[in-house]
DNA sequence: CTGTTAGCGCTTTCAA
DNA sequence: TTGAAAGCGCTAACAG
């Protein structure tokens, strides 16, 4: 009589593969996480019935028996967002050939969503957090460190369970600005993010101090307010062409925004770079492709996500981990040309 | 003397939480789960506590008792993919607010890679799995069907623990097609996308068909491999611009292809649509601002997503489930002219 | 090298 | 309404 061919692959336990192969649960423990030497046979002949019934071990009950999820939290702020998008790579890759695995989650840019999201993580006990900048304070942050390892990006915190890498958005803004004075432009334009995000708030103050350190004072009606995305972006060009201000450059505080400044002016005929300067910040992938090829301030997102992944591996280890961020990188393309006289 | 504060927040179990409100755990899990009715000076005093000591309960450890761990896996395949991007934001939107949380995974459209998600999900013993498209067999997603709800996308099956929910590329395609043609072009190239990928494929004959049914034969030398990417698009765009071929509109099988193929139009002083006329497909959430703004076909991503996650829900709770595909939709903005004659 | 025995933290009968 | 006890599927001493 040949062998029974298993059928009811419902409820493949390891206690069920430790009988049908003959053997003690533990020793297929063992065999399956290779924390002990086993004799050939045992093994081969627990192999053979793990791959006879297609066994999966249950994540939950090794988690539960061994304390530790191999689970890495990431409080991303939105999912689909194309720039964060690349961190969320980066931190995938890192881990990929780890036993980590990520649990992406989105805050939305929002407090309660983003302590929600951390309760969430906490209760599904994940090993660490990394957490995509957003909105919690330091001081929240400091206090989730006392109880399990974070990753932040965009703080500069330091703490025992704590790795931090911040961005010199002010450096960035700084050098985009000079780029444009540097091409004889005096007259700059500026549309800005949301007043109480952090990242816009340093970009401005790039943008001001480089005008200053030329000694060209900067003016309130050239700095437009606006909101991180491309209709806001659209909205303050329009406004500002209407305003009638006198100006040869604009620099707007994301991508997503000299997208829709882009579209602005071509509603009205202006070109780009023959007309106006057009300089954005972030490179998103698109800004490769965009019409003309945008000059922007490139952040290694995919990078930073590596390592801050990398990091937080280091922490769960117990070792000490600091993140050198990878430097910013001004990209001139085709968006920005020398004032014409 | 006042009560002790209570510092060491270490392992705060749901037993503690009993011990110290006087009650018996299965109490506390009651209340938790408001599985059964409880006295309200025990319900205050165990919420008291949980409060006192910010207990979350174990996830892990609830999952294992109950068999059940209201997580949904979601194959995608990049996490970064602007284009499904969308999809995962319609499942967060439509698991908001239910038990279930998403656990995202990227499959990188490799087969193998899929199967070893879907391994990690199935040890992580997610109460269903959602697909978004990739390269599985219909045979195999019938097979883990067997175990486990599946909701799939881009495909036409049916079986008791599973739903499908096509898209509609062909008639897409067509559309496209069609409306250039009923813009009086004849000349048509078409850049088509890697000719193992489904959508691709179907999207080709689309093409082909229109062409056809108003009685102009394809040309070989108009359609163009590519690959899905904005470089793919470039090149594919150069390479027709050096054939010298008579053209007088170019439909890319998808936006990033298009947007390559924008580019390499512009490098050589080719207006879009004074010249050509430049047609996507997807509409990405660039499209709108991209210049001009590009004419293409909206798939409606981000309702498929939620309309996925519904129909999910509904497998798990023991419902038959299927999905009514929204329609696609040609969305005509600045990128396509009547032909010059 | 291997099996036995306790748990991990929660839910869930079953009685009381 | 409540508690005791058993068990979810796995790992980890501890003997042997």
């Amino acid at each position: 009589m040949e062998a029974f061919p298993q059928l009811s692959e419902e409820h493949v336990t390891l206690d069920l593969i430790a009988r049908e192969a003959g053997v003690s649960p533990s020793t297929v423990s063992r065999i399956l996480n290779g924390s002990a030497r086993v004799s050939d046979t045992k093994r081969v002949a627990v192999e053979d019935t793990i791959a006879r019934f297609n066994f999966q071990p249950n994540l939950m009950a090794r988690s539960l028996a061994m304390g530790q999820t191999y689970t890495i939290g990431v409080l991303t702020q939105f999912i689909e967002s194309p720039f964060y998008g690349e961190a969320l790579r980066g931190i995938e890759d890192a881990l990929a050939g780890t036993p980590y695995s990520p649990l992406f989650v989105s805050g939305h840019w929002n407090l309660k969503k983003e302590e929600a999201r951390m309760r969430l993580l906490q209760a599904r006990r994940v090993d660490g957090v990394i957490i995509l900048t957003g909105r919690l304070s330091d001081q929240q942050l400091l206090k989730y460190a006392q109880r399990l390892p974070i990753v932040v990006t965009g703080r500069n915190l330091s703490a025992p369970k704590l790795a931090s890498v911040a961005i010199d958005d002010y450096g960035g803004a700084y050098d985009a600005t000079k780029h444009l004075i540097d091409l004889g432009h005096t007259r700059i334009a500026f549309i800005t993010g949301p007043d109480d995000h952090p990242d816009a708030i340093e970009r401005l103050r790039g943008y001001q101090t480089a005008l200053h350190d030329a000694g060209l004072e900067w003016v309130p009606e050239l700095i437009l307010p606006a909101d991180f995305l491309e209709s806001g972006g659209m909205l303050a060009m329009h406004r500002l062409l209407e305003s009638r201000q006198n100006f040869t450059a604009v620099f707007a505080a994301n991508d997503q925004m000299a997208y829709g400044a882009r579209l602005a002016l071509y509603r009205r005929n202006i070109r780009v770079p023959e007309d106006i300067s057009l300089v954005g910040y972030d490179d998103l992938p698109n800004s490769t492709y965009s019409m003309p090829p945008l000059t922007t301030v490139r952040q290694p997102v995919y990078d930073i996500g590596r390592l801050a992944a990398l990091a937080m591996l280091k922490l769960i280890a117990g070792e000490a981990a600091d993140i050198a961020a990878p430097p910013l990188e001004l990209v001139v393309r085709e968006s920005t040309r020398r004032v014409r006289r």
